[in-house]
DNA sequence: ATCATTTATTTGGTATCCCAAATAAATGAT
DNA sequence: ATCATTTATTTGGGATACCAAATAAATGAT
């Protein structure tokens, strides 16, 4: 365990990744190093490093691009980043505008699978505390189909997926109604005087309100993945 | 935010803990050095950095001592990384013995009060999976004259103070039964068939069995502290 | 007290990651 | 096209934290 774990490198990756995902055309050094607030020199030569260990590419009119290793990195650092977020929130009652330091540092801790655990522990949410979607264990940003219940034709067959919320009182009533992912739920009506939803789920039929519903994100069965 | 928090100057205060709890009476460079696995010539160069930053003496005999400073500041490391571990196995489900790296690596992150929530939402754990004692908010690592509910003196009136155990299996049962740290607490008798205790907690009266006895630490009502 | 061993210290380096200031190259406005 | 501005790059440093190898000082065994 080298006692210095390129915490740097992660940062710049990231970086690159949400200049990329602001619709930045073309990376420069300036942007990457008013961003990181750095002296350009250091980034020049950060990016250089990082162009060695093939994370970045440099190309001919001198832009700066992730490479597909350096993306999915970058992917990966903001998944943990965010899973701490939801953790800081809901289980330690943090604010949503309170966790994002904090954030910043338990994203470079490094295990193979802590944060995979945290994910289990959290319920799988989808999304961290200011609604941004949680990439999975392989770094992927699935732009996912998945639906709120509210949404749902009334009928068809849908896939728990996930949940918008991930609030203990959320979670508490879901384990009580034993709806996870995976299971399987179909809309029968909406009672018009409240909004709230007769539901299928699993093999059990039950009310649940319209918050609840907008909160429980579902896939069409059969869709692709 | 200083990029580089002085992970290495917590790692030297926290050694020199160890070695000063293991009962060495002289601190030396080389003990020093060998417990943290790095040349002399580094820990020789740390240390009188360390003694700039008033962390630690540089005796006569070139022993190294901690300061008060010092000793606080390891204690108030040794708690983060206590509760930290408590977390990863009670939380996340690791066994005891897989979570010190990862802990070694949680130490560091640097907040007024994520380990104090952390505390909280871990329910006030006294003792860290390995069984050793967590410092206070502090750093006071008071060897407190808590005594579990299985050595109480039938009819004597104590305080519940903590808990040996922190499954989320005994918190649940804990958080059912209202026990919580603080509340009175008082031995009526011992059922001398199975060894299960009745026991007052708070205003009402309660069988309690053995195991949960001896996981639920009290003080003698009025003692100092 | 002497000699060997252990410990402490000095010296000259390394790697990471940062900066300011100078220079070079590209861009943009007229 | 020219000149000013903005970028990119080079150069020379700095801080933290580490090392190996040489030297000095202290310790311990006889």
């Amino acid at each position: 365990m080298a006692h210095f774990a390129y915490y740097s490198e992660e940062n710049y990756l990231k970086a690159l990744y949400k200049l990329e995902q602001k619709g930045t055309r073309k990376l420069t050094n300036a942007a990457l190093s008013k961003m990181l607030d750095l002296n350009p020199a250091t980034v020049l030569e950060m990016v250089r490093k990082l162009e060695a260990r093939e994370l970045v590419s440099l190309l001919p009119d001198r832009s700066i691009q992730l490479t597909n290793t350096g993306r999915q990195k970058a992917l990966v650092i903001i998944r943990k980043h965010r899973l701490w977020e939801v953790f800081l929130v809901d289980k330690l009652h943090y604010n949503w505008n309170e966790v994002h330091e904090l954030a910043e540092q338990l994203e470079h801790i490094e295990s193979a699978d802590l944060v995979d655990r945290l994910e289990t522990f959290l319920g799988f949410p989808a999304f961290d505390p200011h609604g941004d979607p949680i990439p999975d264990k392989e770094g992927h940003l699935k732009v996912l189909q998945s639906i709120p219940v509210t949404d749902c034709t009334p009928g068809k067959n849908y896939l728990v997926q996930h949940f918008a919320e991930t609030s203990d009182a959320f979670l508490d009533y879901l384990q009580q109604v034993q709806v996870k992912p995976g299971i399987r739920l179909q809309v029968n009506g909406i009672n018009a005087f409240d909004r709230s939803f007769n539901v299928s789920v699993g093999k059990r039929n039950m009310v649940i309100s319209e918050k609840v519903a907008a909160n429980i994100l579902v896939l069409p069965e059969g869709a692709n993945q």
